[in-house]
DNA sequence: TTGAAAGCGCTAACAG
DNA sequence: CTGTTAGCGCTTTCAA
């Protein structure tokens, strides 16, 4: 493999020369730099990557820490943020967590020295040791707003309060909701939203699960909502949604004469067969991409600066999967 | 961020003493050990992988290139894969290619000075590029055979080959193949498979497709399989299976007493209501464990040595989804 | 606009 | 078993 000297030696310049060609080319007069693109070219050059992170300081990589990715959603997001920091000459390294504090914080550590900022997807470690982290490298978190760090979320309670609204106009009473997995933070949040709401209305929310966000285990809670004499379900997302779709399906009841349907996003239902869904739309390629582009901004620019997060829009599609309850 | 010189001095000993502590322990006296650790872990040192790899020209970095990561068969690779490097303290960097010849090239040559070794699932850059690479870092093919690569791929025809001899022994004549994308090197193989099988027993397939291995895309062509007078349809893999049961379950169309049922892989269908469906199981994890394995094999031993690749068998499960056909 | 020189943090002979 | 000495390939003052 070609090297800063050897192109140097080519092309009958200085190293420092070749340097500045490849990393800030407005240095290095035009004809030089004709000559040295070509000697590099010649000779297959492509900087050393670790090389320069040693003298700079800067890896070019961003680590993104992720619970799993199986979900579809977090799927979405990492190939997102790939594609941004990709822009920049960036890559992302990906980490798997299990959404597991221990191997969440031990990605942490072990990755601090080679990456350039954290993203970290529905973080489960405390705020003190995100901010801890936060002091040597850029942190943000997305889907959790974490004090003191570029937060980015998505108002998934909001989105699901039009939905519950419009199922109150509809004469809905009795709703469930198909929980997802206690340890996540938008759960709860959503949770909390539904019970404000239940408030509100004097309507009665009945909650199932929480359930591992599979497709199995909503197929597998299927039978138990329809059985509840709730009127209305409300899913945690699309691929418990999927299931529960997929068992009614089986159990032969309908949608929405004998229940209405909606999810909390709509990864993948884009086009479903039958009636469409009424589904709040999370965001997730924007959040990887927000992301990216808070660390980009942090990395780059004044050393204090610390972007402003923000809670993402989601985009709620109201279709005919709400109906008036059976009964009503 | 301390280094090994603050180490050293902290330590009172030198620093490459230090390096040897760290990195070969055994070669230091268990009382300077002990010493250094401490001094290390006073300090909070890490050592800096990017100053290693500039030192041994090992990154500690495996790359895995993936067509998308939405597809949980290459989710499942890219988890397993990352898993089994943890255990070497490797870790392994996912880049995304869309399946697009052009992209993988452009990851294969980016990454090249930064990872020890390249494991590439489903690759579609010609034999001669993937060759090319390989003659300056390990590359390993996932899910087709390439010629002078460790390639390890997965007997999805011998499994299939089980089913069908089944369907025929069950009565069989007329079977709907829903088809994976064109792309891919494992559909066009199992599709001669099937052919193979066709003329050896008599049988009529019917290929339905290509598709995209997506639910939707399931759903959408399953009215068309029901209709088409199959009275078995083996199916891709199971995000197309689960699409098509969501249909037929919709349509009313009964499996198996209409229509028999097989996936030629079962993530996500572990635990899914009603009858299990007969599937040709995907070792997608072991396929990720493999190819990191060989990787391993290749950096840490002879540097001319090629680790064997394998062919992984399939499990077959056999289930009550596969019946005698509805007119038999 | 260019070159010389120093050094980023670590490892690897080579002595001792 | 440990220290000394060179770099690995690049960037970056500092001078010219």
């Amino acid at each position: 493999m070609a090297s800063l000297d050897d192109v140097a030696r080519e092309a009958g310049v200085s190293a420092s020369t070749v340097s500045r060609a490849m990393s800030r080319p407005s240095m290095v007069a035009e004809s030089t730099l004709v000559r040295v693109r070509a000697a590099a070219e010649r000779l297959g050059f492509r900087v050393n990557p670790a090389a320069r992170a040693l003298t700079t300081g800067r890896s070019g990589f961003f680590a993104l820490l992720v619970p799993d990715l199986d979900n579809p959603f977090y799927a979405a997001t990492a190939t997102a943020a790939q594609d941004l920091a990709g822009e920049s000459g960036r890559r992302v390294i990906i980490a798997v967590t299990g959404g597991d504090p221990d191997r969440e914080a031990e990605a942490l550590s072990e990755l601090e020295s080679q990456v350039d900022g954290f993203a970290v997807q529905s973080p489960v470690s405390s705020a003190a040791d995100l901010q801890e982290v936060h002091r040597r490298k850029p942190v943000v978190a997305i889907n959790r707003r974490v004090p003191g760090l570029t937060s980015f979320t998505v108002d998934t309670p909001g989105g699901l309060g039009t939905v519950y609204d419009r199922l109150v106009e509809l004469g809905h009473r009795e709703v469930a909701y198909l929980a997802g997995p206690p340890s996540s933070w938008m759960d709860r949040h959503r949770r909390a939203e539904l019970v404000e709401h239940a408030a509100r209305y004097q309507l009665r929310v009945r909650v199932f699960g929480p359930v591992r966000p599979a497709f199995a285990e909503g197929a597998a809670t299927a039978r138990e909502i329809a059985d509840s004499g709730c009127t209305a379900v409300l899913v945690y997302n699309s691929l418990l949604l999927l299931g529960v779709m997929f068992e009614f399906g089986r159990l032969g009841v309908r949608v929405p004469a004998d229940i209405s349907v909606a999810a909390a996003d709509d990864i993948a239902l884009a086009d479903l067969p039958g009636p469409p869904i009424t589904a709040v739309r999370t965001p997730a390629d924007e959040l990887g991409r927000a992301a990216v582009s808070a660390l980009t901004e942090m990395v780059d620019g004044e050393p204090g600066h610390r972007p402003r997060g923000r809670r993402l829009p989601t985009t709620v599609r109201i279709t005919d999967s709400l109906a008036p309850p059976r009964t009503a």
